[in-house]
DNA sequence: CGTGATGTGGACCCGCCGGTCCAGCCACCG
DNA sequence: CGGTGGCTGGACCGGCGGGTCCACATCACG
């Protein structure tokens, strides 16, 4: 469907994306069509030209945007997690992605809109979460092929802690606008590791 | 404000509360004040009669209405958290609850939509936050008060961390429809309590 | 019973917002 | 240089949904 595009149409219908996540940050569910029609300084027209099938389609560009953002935004720490040192610095990677998001969440606010709805939302969620997991327990194991962790070690029962941990946090930190839970829940989490460590042949 | 308020009157608000929130399980933030009107039985001037302030001030009382329902939900086990027995009791009472709710976030749809706007709804999400993980902190004390933890352990850590956990385990199964993440986060940190028992003194 | 307050029904209003349409523009290609 | 096709501007529309208004019912109470 979207073959034939010239240089010029990539380059606005990227700006579409980026504006409209810029947006969507700052109104969250109160966005509108003609919000993002004025920070992107383009047309109604254009909108439902690179868009055809409307906002919704649009709101999932920008939330498969927002969602390869999140993995990026730990990079390099998150692909070299075999170290304690790379798990801290990971770590205070994470806390200022968030730290720096403040309390919008695209992702969120992008699920609640077209969330059950059309079901590629969901999937770009899952597959986000997928990778993180995936990372996370490739790291887990970096450590216990190390020697750092003891061979029994729950791998995936780990990360998949870890992983709701920093989400809670995540959640928590937009409710309340504090980032203790989001500290505390990765230090308590990597923390638990590195006693599993201690006691490690 | 409310003063005079007869029994009927009372009926009717509280009727009205508990449709709203019904019908914000289902519909979420594409609940509108007709389905409301319609599910309550009610009028559109009786919905503004018992909250003049619109449907800002209703939803509120709604954040309120499930907020309560949360905690409550999970006694009498929340309450007395004082033995492992309880502790996995309690666990699988959160499971349970969650797991009926299905895919809705009563209290998620509408922080998203009345959230930074009002002061109200942060306060409600903070207070219920924190009475909830004031509950996990006195069960932790409970433990260590009976020996079954170590006199230096790290009590808040551990119920910010438990806390992020569950939050995080039910963003996730909100998003994916999947309960694995939210069984894991419990499980894995109440084994990591239980590990610090082991080598209590 | 009467009377004033409280409760109730539903028609109406109006601004907002997603979506449509068409006329004109510009870039590339022969 | 002309024309074909993607690109752009903006006026316009329709209905949806929050909010208003007023007439009427009902009830508490002396």
């Amino acid at each position: 469907m979207t073959t034939a595009l010239t240089a010029k149409g990539r380059a606005t219908r990227a700006r579409i994306v980026e504006s409209a996540a810029h947006v969507l940050r700052e109104a969250g569910l109160a966005a509108t069509l003609d919000d993002i029609r004025e920070r992107s300084r383009t047309s109604k027209s254009q909108l439902f030209h690179y868009f055809p099938e409307g906002k919704d389609q649009l709101l999932l560009a920008v939330a498969q945007f927002e969602a390869d953002r999140v993995l990026d935004d730990q990079q390099p720490h998150l692909g070299r997690l075999d170290t304690w040192e790379a798990w801290h610095n990971w770590r205070d990677a994470v806390v200022a992605r968030y730290e720096a998001q403040g309390d919008t969440c695209p992702l969120g606010s992008l699920f609640q809109q077209i969330g059950r709805s059309t079901p590629g939302a969901r999937a770009i969620v899952v597959e986000l979460l997928r990778t993180w997991q995936e990372h996370l327990a490739t790291g887990v194991r970096a450590l216990r092929a190390g020697g750092l962790l003891p061979e029994s070690y729950d791998v995936d029962g780990a990360a998949a802690a870890m992983l709701a941990g920093i989400q809670g946090g995540v959640s928590i930190m937009l409710a309340t606008g504090r980032p203790e839970h989001l500290k505390a829940s990765l230090d308590w989490n990597i923390a638990r590791m590195r006693e599993a460590a201690a006691v490690a042949p």
